[in-house]
DNA sequence: GCGATACTGGCAAATTCTTGCCGAAAGGCG
DNA sequence: CGCCTTTCGGCAAGAATTTGCCAGTATCGC
């Protein structure tokens, strides 16, 4: 019952300890991830310039660049993309820094499997609000998307999603979002959101 | 000129040991700052109920209520409150929890004081736009966000993103943005940005 | 100083949004 | 079939936002 994020989320791994990035591979991979992996940022770089993924995964301190530095220079290639970090010994600064930079997570090392299966379901997994690619809907109006378009674009999002999330039921999303019920109903039927998908 | 920032911005400082309480206000207030000060977060929150302030400053360890838990109650008191933590001790997922709540910063105890008023000064100088608090406050889907403020946590991070991006200049974001000037203005205003100046 | 450019802000009318009140439709249940 | 729960929508008062008009400040180059 809780794996069953969307259908092929793919998975890019960094880590310059091999071991580490086998083990959780195949964890992943049990777990109905696509998973690549990659020993270095350059390597992962180097993947990401002609392929995107669901998600990055990539450990804090390695030799040549190292985490924050490649989280930089990945998202520069994929401003949206979800990156989750890792490390042992991580001090207080890395991880404000990690975070600063749009870090959906931090874990600490060693990794429990467990732990890191489940923050990336939440961030695969559509129904939940944490950064992923449906977000794309909304941020990258990148161009010239009008202000008040990106503004409903998000606020339909955040119905949607909330609507998703409880089952389509709206007494949910009315206390979840904490909105009056009237301004509820006017909204989903000026933006267009029915309950039922269709 | 680097002490200019806003007229009175006025800090929130929580801490429940009165000297460092003492010597910190006594030296933000040196450096132009007004300062008001709470030995607990139910103080703190207290004072939050009637009045606003430009930045909350608070330990993570407190007795009583902590840190984060007083960053949420304050958050929804005041969804787009930049607040800043400090902790001696402080564990990975502390601070990955204090990030993730919106936290503008996070400093280490014992707090250099330049530092903190240079980070203060970041905060609050219109020079330098802290992005992540708003990212935070409408990515974090932290279920007791309400509707609202979530979208006004949107509305300001697409226009400080929009202004950063055009380094300030308003002309820019009314075109790239499709807004009213004077709408611009209005949510500027309501929502606490201030542009960069030369 | 003067004009040009860029930005801000008060004011008030126009517009849009919010929300309580009330009635009603749909589905489940005994 | 009545009854209950859940959801929907018209209506209208009230609240909030948007926006045009107009004036004011600051900076820059001449």
């Amino acid at each position: 019952m809780s794996t069953d994020h969307s259908p092929s989320s793919t998975v890019l791994l960094v880590d310059d300890d091999i071991d580490v990035l086998a083990a959780n591979a195949r964890f992943l991979r049990i777990n109905q991830f696509e998973v690549i992996v990659a020993n270095s940022a350059e390597k992962a770089l180097e993947y990401l310039e002609t392929t995107s993924v669901t998600v990055v995964v990539t450990d804090l301190r390695m030799p040549g660049k190292d985490g924050i530095s490649f989280a930089k220079d990945a998202r520069s290639l994929h401003p949206l993309l979800p990156i989750l970090f890792f490390s042992g010994f991580a001090r207080v600064p890395d991880v404000v820094n990690a975070m600063k930079l749009g870090a959906v997570d931090f874990l600490e090392k060693p990794v429990d499997p467990e732990e890191l299966l489940s923050r990336l379901q939440d961030i695969v997994d559509p129904g939940s609000i944490a950064i992923s690619t449906q977000r794309a809907a909304f941020d990258l109006g990148d161009s010239s998307t009008e202000f008040r378009h990106r503004v409903l674009a998000y606020e339909k999002y955040l119905i949607e999603t909330c609507l998703q999330k409880n089952d389509g039921k709206i007494s949910a999303v009315l206390d979840e979002l904490k909105i009056n019920r009237r301004t509820l109903n006017e909204k989903m039927s000026r933006l267009g959101i029915s309950k039922k998908s269709g």
